[in-house]
DNA sequence: CCTTGAATATCGGTG
DNA sequence: CACCGATGTTCAAGG
C-alpha cells in the first residue's frame, strides 16, 4: 500500500514486464493522462484506476460511467519510468500509431494478478437471431412470402434477405436489429435502386424490418414507394432456468 | 484479502451500500455473470474484475480486451446477498429493463474507494473540430469558397457546411473525420436529392470531405455528378506545452 | 491485410 | 423524453 515511486517501479516492471506468466496491473493512484494519436487528449490530475492487461490493452476509469476516460487498445507496448521524482506510465501502440502517458504523483495501490479464465460468454439476441426468426416464419412480415436468398450479394453491399411475395414480385429485405433512421433506409433505396439498374422494367420491392424506424425514415421510404415494417421482439428464459442453469431458455417472440 | 462470503457481503454493505460519501468497490475473484435486458448471456467461472462505481455503473473486465464482458450502464441498483453460500452481486437497471447477477465462487480481494477527481478531459481532433478548420479556412476546400450556414438543418438530416462557391452556386458540404466509403456517399446523395426537390432547377454542388474516401464512394459521387476531397490533417500540441501545460495547442493541417 | 457493419454499443446535444 | 449522430468508437467476420 502507498508504495514510493521506486518501489512501484520495481514492482511493474517484476511483475508486469518481466513476469513470465502473463500477467495484470492495477493501480489506483492520483495520476494525470495525455493522450495522442487519432486526436489528442489531456487530463489533469485526478484519482483514477488504470488497469494494464496481459494483452497491452491499457484502461483509465474514473468514477464515473461505462467508459474509459483514456485507454490504449490490446498490443500496446507498455513501460515505466521515474520521472521528476514520480511514476510515468508510457504506452504506444502501432497502426494506429498512439501514445498515451499517465503521470503518478501519487499511488495508493499496485495489485498484480494472473487472471485465470476458459469460459467465453454466449449471446443471444443479436441480429443474426432477428434475422433468423424471419427466415423461421416470414408470415410475420407478410402473409405468402417466401425467402429466396440470405446474405444476397449486391453492388451495394449484401442484402438481408432476398425474397419473393405470393404475387411473383422480388423483395428486398433490409433488417436492422436497432431502432434505425436514415442510414436504413438509404441502405434500402440503393439496394433497390442497384436492382433497377441491373434488371431493367422488373419490378421489385423493399421492406426495411426494424423494432422502431423513425419518422423521417419512414417518409423517406414512402417518397420512394419502399415500405417498412416494425417488428418488435423479446427474449426470454425458460422458467426451469433455476434448475438448469447452464442451459438456454428458448427465444419466445413477444405475441 | 481472501473474504470468506458473509465477511464479503458485510464489507460490501458497508462500503457502497451505506456509505454517506460515494464510494466505489472493486472486486476480484472467481465467478460467474448472467446477464437478462437488450439481449441475454451466460458466462460461466473464471477470474475477473469486477468495478462498482458510484454513479451504480458496473463494470466485469476479463484479462482482455478493451470492452467489458458484461456491464451495467450508470444508475443501475446494487445489491448483495449470500445465496448457496455464495457471495451474489444482483443488479437491475430500468429503462432499458436489464439485471445483472455476478456469483462469486471465491473472492480474491475487495477494495472500496473514494476516487476524487474534479478534472475533465480535453480532447481535440474530432470532427467538430475538422469543420472548424475549414469554417477557418474554407479555401482549403476550394479556391473562392464561401460558408453560409453550419448544421444547416434539412429533411433528410442536418448538413455539416452549407457554402457558396466564387460563381454564386450553393455547396452541400459532408465531412467525415474518419476514412469513410458508401454511407457518406449515400448521405451527401440524399441532402443532394432533398435540396434539388425543394429547389426546382437551382443548381446545387455537393461534396463529401473526408481524410480517405473508399474507391467505391468515389465511383458513386462520379456517378451522381457530386464531388469529393481527401483532406490529410494533423493535430499538434504547440511547442511551449511545457510551460503553459492547460494551454492546447493550435490545430496544424499536414502539408 | 483491408473493408464492412453490429453492438446489451455509449454518450452528449438538441428539440 | 425521444431522437440523432459522433466515437481516439471496439470488435468480429469475410474477402
Amino acid at each position: 500500500m502507498h508504495p514510493d515511486p521506486q518501489e512501484a517501479l520495481v514492482f511493474c516492471s517484476e511483475n508486469y514486464l518481466q513476469s513470465p506468466e502473463k500477467r495484470l496491473l492495477l493501480l489506483i493512484g492520483d495520476c494525470s493522462v495525455d493522450y495522442q494519436g487519432r486526436a489528442i487528449s489531456r487530463l489533469g490530475f485526478g484519482e483514477r484506476i488504470v488497469i494494464i492487461k496481459q494483452d497491452g490493452t491499457v484502461i483509465v476509469h474514473t468514477g464515473e460511467k461505462r467508459e474509459p476516460v483514456n485507454w490504449q487498445p490490446p498490443k500496446t507496448r507498455i513501460g515505466f519510468a521515474i520521472r521528476d521524482g514520480i511514476l510515468r506510465l508510457e504506452t504506444r501502440h502501432k497502426k494506429p500509431e498512439e501514445r498515451m502517458t499517465v503521470d503518478f504523483r501519487e499511488i495508493e495501490m499496485i495489485v498484480s494478478i494472473e487472471l485465470r479464465d476458459k469460459e467465453k460468454i454466449r449471446i443471444v439476441g443479436m441480429e443474426r437471431d432477428f434475422v433468423d426468426r424471419i427466415i423461421d416464419d416470414p408470415s410475420i412480415i407478410e402473409e405468402g412470402l417466401r425467402v429466396i436468398k440470405r446474405e444476397k450479394q449486391t453492388r451495394s453491399g449484401a442484402i438481408d434477405l432476398f425474397c419473393m411475395d405470393k404475387e411473383g414480385r422480388h423483395v428486398i429485405i433490409e433488417t436492422k436489429r436497432s431502432p434505425t433512421g436514415m442510414s436504413g433506409a438509404n441502405q434500402l433505396i440503393a439496394y433497390v435502386s442497384d436492382y433497377r439498374t441491373n434488371n431493367k422494367g422488373a419490378s421489385i420491392r423493399g421492406i426495411l424490418v426494424a423494432p422502431k424506424i423513425q419518422q423521417i425514415a419512414k417518409t423517406i421510404l414512402d417518397n420512394h414507394n419502399l415500405e417498412y415494417r416494425e417488428l418488435d421482439y423479446t427474449f426470454a428464459l425458460s422458467d426451469d432456468s433455476q434448475t438448469t442453469l447452464g442451459e438456454w431458455g428458448q427465444v419466445i417472440p413477444r405475441k
